[in-house]
DNA sequence: AAAACGGGGTG
DNA sequence: CACCCAGTTTT
């Protein structure tokens, strides 16, 4: 009989036992027919802080678009942030044609093959590195995604908050260890993360039919909800958002924004951020080319409220209308360029221009 | 070490 | 409403 104590065998059993699991359980999803780097890239990059159901039209889309990392390369940027429109993160997409072109001009079109040298790509950090350099290359390294933390806390029962580096240090380490016993490093890889994305969930794992159910921790001491421990954030920003949006025959006035704010390189209205809603076009401050431009032209009704939740900010914009007649030929504030509604339908914008322009403009 | 960065799904 | 998603970059 072996008078060591069991509580080790897991970190032997573990990876195996997820990989038997996955092969049963896995789901059928279009990256995972291909071992090409660029299409796994990719998928890395819509996957971030994504989930797979949103990120997947996206993921066909630009496919379809960009078949080869060469054609992403050559792609125009306003096109690309067009296509993933919607998803959110927008620095992905810019840093996603910045590696593109990096590696077709640069790397004569191979895409890194190492941990090490992915790590080095805009928008690759320790997570998508260790997945290409699985998934693609076969290396030997464990990925440490959301769904990690969560297993992995409570399967081992770690109660560090997973936001503190001291914790990052902890769980990469483990799951360093566990890859160790993998059979197969890209198979290990997927069947960890996809046992946390469809069985360990946050809210309601499924305990009773878990295959390491006798070897949990937070499940041998009914501690499921409880881990992994994750500090409060901090509570979302307020803010309001007057647009004046400039109307002239079939053409409205759009800008790019370009400030280091949310929404970066995408298309919006001319934009009067205050400290307090503004419901009257009179209260809000604007410059006196603004103010005489709007006194040129006629104010459409009342203005159009609408709210945009963001994960860290919440944002209740107005929408005022302004019509300036034909005969107004002035030159625009700087920035705001006219477009007509069949261009505007092509350039990127958030999803609150994107609806607003659709419940006034439908 | 902490904040910034989107938008949508889920219970 | 709160949480969280195949995280990375900047401050």
């Amino acid at each position: 009989m072996d008078w060591q104590s069991d509580s080790n065998d897991i970190e032997i059993t573990f990876a195996p036992t997820l990989e038997q699991w996955y092969s049963v359980h896995k789901r059928d999803l279009p990256w995972r027919h291909t071992l090409d780097p660029y299409y796994i890239w990719l998928s890395e990059i819509i996957l971030q802080q994504t989930r797979v159901a949103q990120g997947k039209p996206y993921y066909e889309r630009f496919v379809d678009a960009y078949p080869t990392i060469s054609d992403m390369a050559n792609a125009d940027e306003r096109k690309l942030l067009r296509l993933w429109q919607g998803l959110g993160y927008y620095s992905r997409a810019r840093n996603l044609h910045q590696t593109a072109r990096y590696v077709t001009e640069k790397l004569d079109g191979k895409f890194p093959n190492t941990y090490h040298d992915l790590l080095k790509m805009k928008g690759i950090g320790a997570y998508t590195a260790a997945a290409v350099a699985s998934f693609a290359f076969g290396e030997r390294v464990p990925v440490v995604d959301g769904n990690v933390y969560r297993v992995l806390a409570r399967v081992f029962g770690i109660t560090e908050d997973i936001t503190t580096t001291t914790a990052k240090k902890t769980f990469a380490a483990l799951a360093t260890r566990l890859m160790q016993a993998a059979v197969d490093p890209a198979t290990y890889n997927q069947a960890i993360m996809e046992f946390g994305a469809i069985h360990c969930t946050p809210v309601a794992p499924d305990c009773l039919l878990c295959p390491v159910q006798q070897q949990c921790v937070a499940y041998l001491t009914g501690r499921q909800h409880q881990l992994p421990v994750k500090s409060k954030k901090a509570p979302v920003r307020e803010r309001f958002f007057s647009y004046v949006v400039f109307q002239q025959g079939g053409r409205l006035a759009l800008q790019e924004r370009v400030a280091r704010d949310i929404w970066q390189n995408l298309y919006d209205f001319y934009l009067v951020e205050t400290d307090e809603p503004k419901t009257a076009l009179r209260d809000i401050p604007l410059s006196e080319s603004v103010s005489s431009l709007v006194n040129r032209g006629t104010l459409v009704e009342a203005p159009v409220e609408a709210m945009q939740l963001l994960s860290h900010q919440r944002i209740r914009a107005y929408f005022f209308l302004v019509d300036l007649p034909e005969t107004e030929t002035g030159s625009l504030p700087i920035g705001l360029q006219w477009y007509s509604l069949a261009e505007i339908s092509i350039l990127p914008k958030p999803v609150l221009i994107t609806n607003y322009l659709a419940k006034q403009f439908a």
